[in-house]
DNA sequence: AGTGCGATTGACT
DNA sequence: GTCAATCGCACTA
């Protein structure tokens, strides 16, 4: 007979503390894929990571959208503007920008110099700095730090000063890869809160992670 | 110079 | 579940 196992609880703060912060390197540029959203999928499992004021938060991305070419729904679709140049950068760098007076949104430029997309970062599990996002955020709650991407953004200090950073570059924002890690199980739905292109099944990510936003039905 | 609105969030019924 | 807050920006004139 089988022994059964005793099913270990599902508790996200445990896990977060068991999660080693592996060996994290650099991405460079020329590993991030041109197409959006190829790029779009290619982003989840990656580490988003802030050095700012001497404090170090990073977190996996497990949640993105691709806002491509031709996209009615993305802010490149008016063309180039003071306020969206960003998007017209080469892959890499990052597009931040004010929504509803209150949140700030953190895109990855995708597509070569010139062309106008990006990839929107979602939600992130926290893996560095837990407790100083916690300040950021002004809750002890774990699911709930970085499950949004205006929660991602505050609670990685992110604001429109970022706008324009090279992600690929050293800095106080970048993107890193923990190669030791396995590969995501993807999940896709359609992208959440637009009124234009809602059809399109262009928001992409990691399959029943607890840190993934939007409604039920939408995170599995 | 004025208007309308948005890739959200948190508070509240 | 509903709903208001709050700001920058593109657009119109």
């Amino acid at each position: 007979m089988p022994i059964q196992r005793k099913r270990v609880t599902a508790d996200p703060s445990h896990a977060i503390a068991s999660t080693p912060v592996g060996r994290l390197r650099r991405l460079r540029r020329s590993e991030l894929p041109e197409d959006t959203i190829e790029l779009a999928r290619f982003l989840i499992g990656k580490v988003l990571v802030r050095d700012h004021r001497g404090n170090r938060t990073s977190g996996r991305i497990v949640e993105t959208e691709a806002y491509p070419v031709g996209d009615a729904a993305g802010h490149a679709f008016i063309g180039l503007t003071a306020a969206n140049h960003s998007l017209f950068r080469a892959k890499g760098h990052a597009y931040v920008y004010l929504i509803y007076g209150l949140s700030y949104m953190c895109n990855v430029a995708a597509e070569r110099r010139g062309i106008g997309a990006g990839v929107l970062l979602r939600a992130l599990e926290p893996l560095e700095g837990i407790s100083v996002m916690q300040r950021r955020r002004g809750t002890t709650g774990l699911t709930e730090l970085a499950k949004g991407p205006g929660r991602l953004a505050t609670a990685m200090a992110i604001d429109r000063r970022c706008d324009g950073i090279d992600l690929c570059a050293a800095g106080p924002l970048w993107l890193g890869v923990d190669d030791e890690r396995p590969a995501v199980r993807l999940s896709r739905s359609v992208r959440i809160g637009l009124t234009k292109e809602v059809d399109r099944l262009l928001r992409f990510y990691e399959r029943g992670n607890v840190y993934v936003s939007g409604p039920r039905g939408l995170r599995r």
